[in-house]
RNA sequence: GGGUGAUUAGCUCAGCUGGUUAGAGCAUCUCGUUUACACCGAGAGGGUCGGGAGUUCGAAUCUCUCAUCACCCA
């Protein structure tokens, strides 16, 4: 006999043994002849992470998919694996370092450091796995696999090596985001842009030679509102340090206030004075003429908008800082640099890239300084001096122009330090073309996103693609294969040897060369992940088998990190989609819909909830919340229900074992003679239909749900109450006994159908009831899931009418206020045939069900009966002098006054003859008939109130 | 500023291609040791589907508009 409830945290670790021993995660576990594959590579997570919501439900809906998918027998596959986390790890590992106050990275060199993050990873990484494992996830875990393992790696190379030799991947000095903090380049895709307080300091920059010009300001109608005699632009800044480095000044070409002056120098109005920078005043469409002064200084250097003007205009960019985001110390004097400088602004002559960043265009005195304290010495010197645009305070005293205003600032997702954009050599794939196949893969319909909207984000992200800077100035993660000669000539080869050979090939002899520093960025591995995963770049039977995969499941957070770069990198090299359908989920949020973050506290372990409720309620809550196209909010009572739910088919369970409801090998469900059991098999076959419709469709609410309503609304509520008096009358019965194999039938179809997404109690309730009746073949998670052939015998008629009746009475014994433990006598007057014939069949079930001990068909409603309409006929509960009339009357009232309101909605429809001429015919009448009903009733209840008040 | 999505019962949400008497769970109220289950059972109350306009015979569902909120990108 079984427990009172379901014992989850013994039981879990059990069973999700006995599957692995068995095998039942393997590649192909349980896969039927001739049956095709079904495969899902896990979108790697983070080899430092830990589970949050988030996985969970990623996890959940994948693990729903594979264990469906294998029990239906196809061959199966779930791929998991985790990638390396390039700055991730590495700062856990220096944070390590440090807290235990060993050398730090860069003393210890960079082999020794490698191999402690190897260390690392084999003492702490992937804890998330296990955290997996919890949750009842049945990937593949033999064949796990990190995206620098040897296999991996060599993937990488193949793939770096092939771009380059086809010019997909070139290197270059382009402006790139920098964390200060890594000291290394990071995707725009690792920067949040957050708004924050700042200062928007104006400045005049004076005109070179001391011109001046007149400067006039119109209204939209050209009535000039100012005029003033100016020696200089004014410009506004948020960052004054980078005035440093700038290389003209734009207005834009309409903004007729500055037509006067373009063409000409202005002085940076910073520095020593005598070695004060010119620049030019420039046309460019940048500058918007209605913000701030409607001139903008441009530093293309330092800032991603000032760059494409100065690549535009043939603008220098001078770089300032160094990788760390202090002020540059390094390079020739200030006043070499300067000079060099002004030399360029005069002829206009550009300088090769590398040139340009060798000068150093800040002042001696701020050399070496903070990037925050060089600002302020800044912008103190240029107010010192009075080139600050003046205002005026509360008393009328001028004062230094600056604005308090938000402002937004970069800041780096890992490192949570400003990001600052920086002039650097980087390695860069040519993402334009690699997505050119990757967005017609989609717009043809090779590979589908559920839901299709997100199909457009997708578009709008690959259309507007900048070129993919994929290298790291990291230790951790796949050094580039890339050599330089003395002359910083590039040899991108597979090892030291034939970088070499090719070296000497290029010069004729041999030459020292030096091997890039840098690493990939971890999503150039990451993007290879659908096939490296399998074996590529050999010809592996895997890859044959199971490639192309099923299915993506991913947040759409991270749509650009894996969707754009596997399909990228899948169409380029396998040439075939590394998926058909990318399944995109909600994001958890917290019960009141903010998103789950440590600062706000609102985080939800998932494994405390596992704790708490059991991975199976966890499972399920996920799973029944995720619908397509919205955000999950997350109540932890609505997890404790489905543990309720969970308890329910445990204790339903329970009852069989109590009442006989054995197993048999000759049970079939479509020969049940028994009315209740024909309506039971008919819709579980329905349910197992539906269940089966939405996880093909990605619907996993609806097949949550579906299962939910079946096993509490049907089964319980209904199927096991109708089944007690037959289960529970003495001796030995046709009936009774097909009863038993019936209900314990059905109960087996629960376990197989629920098993996806409830696997850890499905499984204990399967060996629980395999102790009896035909031994079982194995293990459910290997079991075939169901379909039916049973065809509807009409059994729902029987047992609705049946449950109407219940239902009416036991409302009208609540209203009426009639004590449970009082048996009724029930007379139904104007029954049917057919409504005799049901109340002969469901004597006992009504007796039982409703509380009524005695059951008759009558001519007339007695004197000062309680009565219901139940279809055709009265049903009357001779109450005399029990019943309240008065109550009575009023409770029929207001049943008239209710079926009046719906009848009155029919009516008008149906008078409306523009419906009855242009509604299609089968709703019409389907309308008429549901008037037709309504009016009966009511006729009905009517006779009822007429013999209240008659008595009254 | 651009984009996307949301707005349905007190709360969290279903409601797919327009035809339901607008549903569920939780919460609420009343009743209940009818021995599978109080992690339960029975019954009940509760919504002019964010506002407005339109298309249509018919709109929670389609269109427009406004409002509020959220997220993404500038």
């Amino acid at each position: 006999m079984l427990e009172k409830t379901f014992d989850a945290a013994t039981v879990e670790p059990r069973l999700y043994d006995e599957w692995e021993k068995a095998g039942a995660f393997k590649a192909g576990a349980g896969k039927k002849d001739g049956q095709d594959s079904f495969s899902i590579v896990i979108p790697p997570p983070n080899v430092t992470g830990s589970l949050h919501m988030g996985h969970a439900l990623n996890n959940t809906l994948q693990d729903v998919m594979i264990r469906y998918h294998r029990m239906k027998g196809l061959d199966v596959l779930w791929q998991p694996g985790m990638d390396h986390a390039g700055i991730a790890t590495q700062m856990v590992v220096e944070r390590q370092l440090a807290a235990n106050n060993e050398p730090d990275r860069r003393s210890m060199g960079r082999d020794a450091f490698v191999d402690r993050v190897w260390q690392w990873k084999g003492e702490s990484g992937g804890t998330i796995f296990n955290q997996l494992r919890r949750l009842g996830a049945t990937a593949d875990w033999s064949r796990e696999r990190f995206t620098m393992d040897e296999g991996l790696s060599k993937a990488v190379q193949k793939v770096f090596i092939q771009l380059y030799n086809e010019g997909l991947i070139y290197r270059g000095k382009r402006l790139v985001n920098w964390d200060p903090k890594f000291e290394t380049a990071i995707s725009d895709l690792e920067v949040e842009n957050k708004e924050v307080d700042g200062h928007m300091w104006h400045f005049k920059y004076p005109l070179a030679g001391g011109e001046t010009y007149t400067y006039v300001e119109k209204d939209e109608d050209g009535n000039i509102l100012f005029t003033e005699e100016r020696d200089y632009i004014s410009i506004a800044t948020t960052r004054p340090e980078t005035m440093l480095g700038d290389g003209a000044v734009a207005v834009h070409p309409s903004d007729e206030r500055y037509a006067p002056i373009v063409g000409k120098l202005c002085e940076i109005p910073v520095g020593p004075k005598e070695h004060r920078r010119l620049i030019p005043i420039i046309c460019d469409e940048y500058p918007d003429p209605d913000f701030g002064s409607g001139a903008v200084k441009i530093t293309g250097a330092h800032d991603f908008n000032d760059y494409q003007v100065a690549r535009r205009n043939m603008i220098p960019c001078y770089r300032l800082m160094d990788v760390q985001a202090g002020m540059r110390a390094d390079g020739a004097p200030y006043a070499e640099c300067a000079a060099k400088a002004l030399e360029i602004a005069k002829t206009g002559e550009l300088p090769g890239e590398r040139e340009v960043d060798e000068i150093n265009l800040v002042p001696d005195e701020y050399r070496g300084l903070d990037r925050f304290e060089a600002r302020k010495q800044i912008v103190d010197a240029i107010n010192a001096e009075g080139l600050c645009v003046f205002a005026k305070d509360e008393e009328g005293n001028d004062v230094p122009f600056v604005e308090n205003k938000k402002i937004m600032q970069p800041f780096g997702d890992r490192s949570g330090v400003v990001i600052e954009p920086m002039l650097t050599d980087q390695w860069f794939a040519d993402a334009k073309t690699l997505a050119g196949p990757a967005i017609d893969s989609v717009r043809e319909g090779r590979t589908k996103f559920v839901p299709q909207n997100w199909e457009k984000t997708y578009f709008e992200w690959m259309e507007n693609i900048e070129p993919w800077c994929i290298s790291r100035q990291l230790w951790w993660g796949h050094r580039i294969p890339a050599w330089f000669g003395p002359d910083d000539h590039i040899f991108v080869a597979h090892d030291d040897a034939e970088a070499a050979e090719q070296a000497k090939a290029h010069y004729g002899k041999d030459v020292d060369l030096k091997r890039d520093e840098d690493v990939l960025d971890t999503w150039f591995s990451s993007a290879l992940w659908p096939f490296s995963t399998l074996g590529w770049p050999d010809k592996t039977p895997e890859l044959e088998r199971y490639y192309q995969t099923d299915v993506l499941v991913t947040g759409f957070d991270i749509i650009f990190f894996w969707v754009a770069r596997m399909m990228m990198m899948s169409m380029h090299f396998m040439k075939e989609e590394p998926f058909h359908t990318v399944y995109v989920h909600a994001l958890v949020r917290d019960e009141h819909g903010a998103k789950m973050s440590k600062s706000k506290g609102n985080v939800i372990d998932p494994l405390d909830l596992v704790d708490e409720y059991g991975a199976d309620a966890v499972r399920f809550t996920l799973t029944a919340m995720a619908a397509q196209g919205r955000d999950i909010k997350l109540a932890t009572s609505r997890v404790a229900g489905y543990r309720n739910f969970g308890t329910k088919l445990w204790n339903a369970t329970r009852f069989t074992q109590m009442n006989g409801c054995e197993r048999t090998a000759e049970f079939d469900p479509s020969t049940v003679k028994e009315t209740v059991n024909q309506w039971i098999v008919t819709e579980l076959a329905k349910a197992a239909k539906d269940v089966s419709d939405a996880i093909e469709a990605y619907r996993f609410n609806d097949a949550a749900n579906t299962l939910y309503r079946f096993v509490w609304n049907l089964y319980c509520d209904w199927y096991i109450e109708l089944s007690k008096p037959v289960l529970q009358a003495e001796g030995e019965s046709a009936a009774k006994s097909e009863t038993q194999a019936c209900a314990a039938w059905v109960l087996d179809q629960i376990c197989l159908l629920l098993h996806p997404i409830m696997p850890f109690i499905t499984e204990e309730l399967w060996a629980e009831t395999g102790k009896t009746g035909p031994a079982r073949k194995g293990l459910l998670i290997l079991e075939d899931w169901p379909s039916y052939d049973i065809k509807d015998t009409g059994a729902a008629d029987d047992i609705n009418w049946l449950v109407d009746m219940i239902t009416a009475i036991r409302s009208i014994r609540s209203e009426m206020n009639i004590k449970p433990s009082t048996q009724l006598k029930l007379e139904v007057v104007g029954a049917s045939d057919e409504t005799k014939a049901r109340l002969a069949a469901h004597d006992a079930i009504i007796k039982r069900l409703a509380r009524v001990e005695d059951i008759k068909v009558s001519e007339a409603v007695p004197q000062g009966s309680a009565q219901v309409v139940v279809h055709e006929a009265t049903v009357a509960l001779p109450l005399a002098g029990i019943i309240d009339l008065d109550a009575e009357k009023a409770r029929l009232e207001k049943d008239l006054d209710k079926i009046a309101k719906v009848a009155e909605k029919f009516e008008k429809k149906l008078g409306n003859e523009k419906f009855v001429a242009n509604a299609p015919a089968e709703i019409v009448e389907e309308q008429k008939a549901k008037l037709a009903e309504q009016n009966e009733l009511k006729a009905k209840v009517q006779e009822a109130l007429d013999r209240i008040l008659a008595a009254l």
